[in-house]
DNA sequence: GTCTATAACCGGATAGAC
DNA sequence: GTCTATCCGGTTATAGAC
């Protein structure tokens, strides 16, 4: 592992993600995030001009990872199987590095959800793919007869709302204890894939 | 339908309540909230003293109804079949009548999890409960070897997300058209009760 | 590019008249 | 109980020396 010596500019942007999505970017605090870059406060302003500005930049390198990970995964699989173990493996070890990204994401999007429409259309995700796939297993009389829209929400909903609900969930499956939880997120992989197939294809075994 | 007269104080919940809701506590301002109650800013501060006192009730009033919800179904429910079709229509009903509040509970809840330690505590639920049910039922044979802890994560997922989400997947998949996103909801109870007991009842048809 | 000092602003909270 | 006026702390943003 090389010792990265990072720019100011790139000491800013990490610190200013890790502080943006603890705290929002109304709780967020200039003075909070100079002091983690290790930088004086009025760097910021010189590097980036406002906080708005920071923000949206912190946002954009948040965001685009996340739907470059699932357009990736949607447009490489073959058939329907494939995509949903490939999805929900990758889309898990994403979010198990960055367990506090759903959160943050889903935040700002409703306290501002223009602010990304832009970046959801630069995602060129193609949602046609798995209505695809979907319909091809369905004609093969391999699948039950649920709307492929449904399917695919499910899908994300398992994966995603243990992340952003962990407090939630810790305090009262887990009484609070947080290798419990950590324990039931190893195993949230293996039993999504098997919860979702179960449901959908006919004769599961 | 009687035209209530709220009382001054009332008024200030209610207003407080919705913009607490949509901002945040932080993105919140005492101005906005008088300015929607129709009364003074410093009326605020005469009944409730602070910002933080007022934002403590709106979230008690919030959450209760919620927990008290969830805790009524999983206590009466004498089977898993009941339990799941009267938890999702319950809730979801619940959902569509407060959608901003799981989006709100879970910010709030991310960002100090003190706070409601003692919420989750006097709202008295029985975790215990479904594992019996789901126990009983797959002693009987008629349930696939699912953790009981992971289906019960999974219904709540399948019901709160598309709330959270709104914005992220009206803007996705229904190409920001509201109308197909409520529609969309409108299904999501009797899809959700398919889904699930497709997946954990073997020989389900 | 980086720092110190300070301006400009905003928002929660209080004083006091009515 | 309700209002107007004001205070005061904190936070973003800028000016200017080095």
């Amino acid at each position: 592992m090389v010792k990265k010596i990072e720019s100011t500019e790139e000491k800013i942007i990490t610190s200013a993600k890790s502080v943006f999505i603890r705290k929002g970017i109304d709780g967020a605090r200039m003075q909070e995030i100079a002091d983690e870059a290790g930088i004086n406060k009025s760097l910021l302003h010189y590097y980036f001009r406002s906080k708005d500005k920071l923000f949206d930049r912190v946002f954009s390198e948040s965001f685009l990872p996340v739907a470059k990970t699932i357009s990736r995964v949607f447009e490489s699989s073959p058939d329907i199987n494939t995509l949903i173990e490939g999805f929900v493996t990758n889309y898990i070890i994403l979010l198990r590095k960055n367990p506090h990204l759903p959160h943050f994401i889903l935040h700002e999007l409703n306290r501002n959800p223009e602010r990304i429409v832009e970046q959801i259309q630069s995602s060129n995700f193609n949602k046609t793919r798995i209505v695809e796939l979907l319909s091809n297993d369905a004609d093969a009389n391999k699948l039950k007869a649920f709307d492929p829209i449904h399917i695919v929400v499910n899908i994300i909903a398992l994966c995603v709302f243990p992340f952003v609900a962990q407090p939630i969930l810790q305090g009262f499956l887990f009484n609070d204890n947080e290798a419990d939880f950590q324990k039931f997120i190893n195993e949230r992989t293996q039993h999504i894939i098997a919860f979702v197939k179960s449901a959908i294809f006919i004769n599961h075994s």
